[in-house]
RNA sequence: GGGCCAUUAGCUCAGUUGGUAAGAGCGCGCCCCUGAUAAGGGCGAGGUCCGUGGUUCAAAUCCACGAUGGCCCA
């Protein structure tokens, strides 16, 4: 390079001995520029084929199985997928450099309401309008639409993946599977059909699960309603010989009154027959004045107290329709709120419902998919929708002398996750798993399990020691059919094994599909006979699986049959709004099927909350979309942001913080550049230097490599991912940059090319980006390519990515804990000359360090240390010379010396024109006026 | 109402099994350099380690209670 050769002398005055010196130099950019060079780096990726090339280069090594959770394919991504995938794609490449063989295979969830609501919204197509095959076939095309967006926006993000070959659940490979594992559960026992209330959304015409109910304020109706109770003398006596007694029920949804068959009461508490003018009620004593007050009573006489237990077996009347209405006892009755009694309507509620079971009250549910009340609720009420038709009963309840009181109330109350109305509660034919069989199981899987955080483990447990049973049955048909039929003649069921495989196999050759278009006759196996009656007409079920049922067999549909996948994979890695579903249903479905859970360790992230700390979300506005960052920063940025706070626990989204971030993007980059240029003549086969012989600083800078590498393995080992942004950046920052790559300059410039001196740097350079490249490359993937790429210019021998490279070994030599210590004192002797040499500035004396002289007064254990590498000190201050004192020796200004003080002022002798230091020798040579002896004797050499 | 988690400088985090005067980076203020240059360096300000009580020779670190915030459940 001709940088790096001398010019003919030419002596005299205009002498340029910068020509002299070993100027940086690299075509490594100072700009990352991310947004237009990260493309390019993926298509370097997509020529090496990178993901196959990295599993080549693994064959062999121990698999380590990430199973990636399916996100659901209905839109662009958004910033909690992007930190997933992110997180999952560090773990990957980090597995990867530790010598594992890592199949990544991505799969997305294609099935289910949010779906066929987005082709409803961006189609602007009724479902009611078209035939289901029809709207199966525009649900498809959207969904494997949003595929392919996602999986470019994924892919862009830098994530590592056999992206060709997914699995999704509408493949006919994977619903002929689900259906296959829903026949095995249901062979098992552990599926039933049965009337249940179910959360019910009525605008979306399906039943809820558990997991797909979210919770938001609602103003209802809160009224007080009087059941007759004529039996009442027989517990309560003092009651008046022409009186009649009441129950008073408080409730917030009217018109659930016409599904009431019940009233019921706490066991242990006590409850009054009190007089309030002039009625005669019965209610917890508890909440006797509260009520008092709500029905505006003036006097209030307890004629007896009783407790709970003894109203029991007593039996009410209901206003509306004078049936009866038994008291019965139920442990959840509260006394916080309303009367004490509770107005039961088993087909409204799950735990009316389970009372219902214990004293065989009616099942009443007069009400439709549309939620409107069907005739059994009476001619008044008929087609009517419940939540209009509250104020219905509400007359109703006036006219018939039974409403006490009428208010209104705002609680929290269930709604649908997908259009965010209020849910009803309706008792439909569903069906279920039944969770209790499997209960004890799933929580020995549980405690088996590895889960990060650590209390991810007791938040599942509490979750699945109360979840009631799964229903898995949903009234759409944008999903895998419930592989069961019905005797047209006596409706009795039809699910066996021979019935579930002929599906399974119908399924497997032509899709779901063909549970649409065919008739019954066409899909049960020819000759079937009813058990029951020998009818062999039958009816399809019309119900689908739930989309939670379609995710939760991704072990079973995926992990199991997949070449490159095991069963249970190593690791779950999701939102931890899983706990509550995909971890869950995952688990449910294993042990349904009699598998062990499908994961060994199970990792939960936090979210995004905005700098105020509220959850990111579109009806705040506050939604941040991740490629708008990497648009403007880069994904290398947004992948370090992930890295920036600890996401077991919520991280925040604000403009600052990507800026701080790109800034320290810029530092590692930066530190990563000038190592590059001060190795632009280095062949590390010819000139790296055996370690004994690298100068004692280069060895130092190892030492703390050599703790960076620790630091970092433990880190991504014990999943403190925030650890890599402070340490590595803290390295750059401090040890590197403000330090080591400082002091080195003189060295790297002004000695000679092939000394021992640069070439001691060198290696230690080389060793030092070899580690850092490496070590960002999970977290930094495309800058760390970037780097490896240069460095292969260097180093052709390296492998074609740095996605195949190791992670970095610490050489047991460079733990030299002597050494480090000896150097605490260097460092300390360091920053005493600083503050010298601010104060010489600030004198005015002296403005650039360089051409200033340090004189150290140190405590004798200090000195030692220090003469013995005097030579050395003034390049390590950055000075021209310095002097090693006794502490004693040390001028009175200074005051006591305790362990290292220091003096600062300009150095005798003139500056360097070349490695301007100020040097009394400069000017001793008369053929080099200008020049130290140093660089006298350096020139001379180059012939100059 | 129940359970779990968190609380160290303006921000994000370090602080091994309790032990020297609590650290880093960013940000901020002042200054230097111009051979990392749309770079680099130095110095400085900034903390009752949420509060109270306790255990201990010694607590940011252990225990109890409380406060605040968050998540889940009801």
């Amino acid at each position: 390079m001709s940088a790096n050769r001398p010019r003919e002398p030419s002596r005299g005055a205009c002498m340029d001995y910068r020509k002299t010196l070993n100027l940086l130099q690299t075509d490594f950019p100072l700009k990352g520029n991310l947004p237009q060079r990260e493309p390019e780096i993926m298509k370097l990726w997509d020529e090496l084929d990178i993901y196959r090339r990295v599993r080549a280069s693994r064959a062999g090594c121990p698999r380590y199985v990430l199973h990636d959770g399916p996100p659901y394919a209905n839109g662009n991504i958004h910033l909690g997928q992007a930190l997933n995938k992110i997180l999952k794609d560090i773990t990957i490449k980090y597995k990867t450099m530790r010598g594992f063989d890592c199949p990544y295979v991505p799969g997305w969830d294609t099935q289910g309401l949010p779906t066929e609501q987005s082709v409803q919204r961006e189609y602007g197509l009724d479902r009611h309008q078209v035939s289901p095959l029809e709207w199966r076939a525009k649900c498809r095309e959207l969904a494997l639409r949003y595929v392919d967006v996602q999986r470019e926006q994924f892919k862009r993000l830098g994530v590592r993946g056999d992206w060709e070959h997914p699995y999704l659940t509408l493949t006919p490979d994977y619903q002929s599977r689900q259906i296959e594992a829903f026949a095995k559960i249901a062979l098992r026992g552990l599926v039933s059909r049965g009337l249940r209330p179910v959360y019910w959304c009525y605008h979306c015409e399906t039943a809820l699960a558990e997991d797909e109910i979210e919770y938001s304020t609602k103003k209802s109706p809160a009224i007080y309603v009087s059941f007759a109770v004529p039996d009442a003398r027989r517990v309560f006596p003092e009651l008046p010989a022409d009186a009649q007694a009441e129950v008073v029920v408080w409730t917030t949804t009217p018109w659930t009154i016409p599904g009431n068959t019940g009233t019921a009461v706490s066991l242990g508490d006590p409850y009054v027959l009190a007089r309030l003018d002039g009625r005669y009620l019965i209610l917890a004593e508890a909440l006797l004045g509260e009520t008092a007050v709500a029905l505006g009573v003036s006097t209030v006489e307890v004629l007896a107290t009783r407790p709970g237990k003894d109203l029991e077996g007593l039996v009410a009347v209901h206003p509306l329709y004078g049936r009866p209405s038994p008291i019965v006892l139920a442990d959840y009755v509260a006394m916080d709120q309303g009367t004490g009694v509770v107005h039961t309507a088993p087909g409204h509620g799950l735990e009316d419902f389970e009372t219902s079971l214990r004293y065989h009250l009616d099942v009443i549910s007069p009400v439709d998919d549309y939620g409107r009340f069907t005739e059994e609720a009476g001619e008044r009420l008929a087609g009517k929708i419940v939540d209009e038709a509250s104020s219905e009963v509400i007359s109703m309840l006036a006219e018939a002398g039974a409403l006490l009181a009428n208010g209104t109330i705002t609680h929290e109350y269930p709604h649908c996750w997908r259009c965010h109305l209020p849910v009803i509660y309706r008792a439909t034919k569903q069906w279920f798993m039944n969770i209790d069989a499997l209960r004890q199981q799933a929580l020995a899987e549980i405690a088996r399990a590895e889960w990060i955080p650590a209390w991810g483990q007791s938040r599942i447990a509490g979750m699945v020691q109360v979840r009631p049973d799964w229903c898995i049955s949903r009234q759409r048909v944008w999903g895998v059919p419930i592989p069961a039929f019905y005797c047209a003649d006596c409706d009795e069921l039809l699910l066996t094994e021979a019935s579930t495989n002929h599906v399974r196999d119908l399924v497997a050759e032509h899709g779901a599909d063909i549970w649409f278009a065919r008739e019954a006759a066409d899909l049960v196996p020819p000759g079937s006979t009813c058990a029951k009656c020998g009818g062999s007409r039958f009816v399809k079920e019309p119900d689908i699986m739930s989309v939670w049922f379609d995710s939760g067999v991704t072990h079973y549909c995926v992990l199991d049959t997949h070449p490159d996948l095991t069963d249970p994979a190593d690791l779950y890695l999701e939102g931890d709004d899983q706990y509550q579903c995909w971890f869950q249903t995952s688990l449910w479905a294993a042990v349904a099927l009699g598998k062990p859970a499908p994961f060994k360790t199970v990792v939960g992230h936090a979210f995004f909350v905005d700098d105020t700390g509220h959850k990111l979300s579109k009806s705040k506005g506050n939604i941040i979309d991740p490629r708008e960052i990497y648009e403007k920063y880069g994904a290398d940025v947004l992948r370090m942001w992930f890295t920036y706070a600890d996401f077991r626990r919520k991280m925040y989204a604000a403009e600052s913080i990507y800026e701080q971030v790109a800034d320290a993007y810029r530092k590692i980059r930066f530190t990563c550049r000038f190592m590059l240029q001060n190795l632009g003549d280095f062949d590390p086969a010819q000139d790296a230097l055996p370690y004994d012989q690298l100068l004692e600083v280069d060895r130092w800078i190892l030492t703390r490599l050599a703790w960076l590498i620790d630091r970092m393995t433990s880190a991504f080992d014990e999943w403190n991912l925030h650890l890599f942004y402070h340490e590595v950046h803290g390295f750059c920052v401090t040890d590197l940059s403000a330090f080591y790559l400082n002091v080195l300059k003189d060295r790297l410039y002004t000695e000679l090319p092939d000394s021992r001196a640069r070439r001691s740097a060198q290696t230690a350079l080389w060793e030092l980006l070899m580690a850092l490249v490496r070590l960002i490359a999970p977290v930094m993937t495309f800058t760390a390519e970037e780097i490896w790429q240069h460095c292969r210019k260097i180093s052709p021998a390296l492998p074609a990515s740095v996605q195949e490279a190791f992670w970095p070994e610490v050489r047991p030599e460079w733990r030299d804990t002597a050494l480090a210590t000896r150097w605490e004192t260097v460092l300390a002797a360091r920053e005493a000359a600083m503050r010298a040499l601010e104060t010489l500035k600030a004198s005015g004396a002296c403005d650039n360090p360089l051409e200033a002289r340090v004189d150290l007064y140190c405590a004798d254990s200090a000195r030692e240390v220090l003469a013995d590498l005097r030579d050395q000190l003034p390049w390590l201050f950055v000075v021209s010379d310095v002097a090693v004192h006794e502490a004693a020796a040390a001028p009175a200004e200074l005051g006591e010396v305790r362990e290292i003080a220091a003096v600062a002022r300009p150095n005798d002798g003139s500056k360097c024109e070349r490695c301007w230091m100020r040097l009394p020798s400069v000017g001793e040579a008369t053929d080099h006026p200008t020049l130290c002896s140093r660089c006298v004797g350096h020139v001379r050499a180059l012939g100059v």
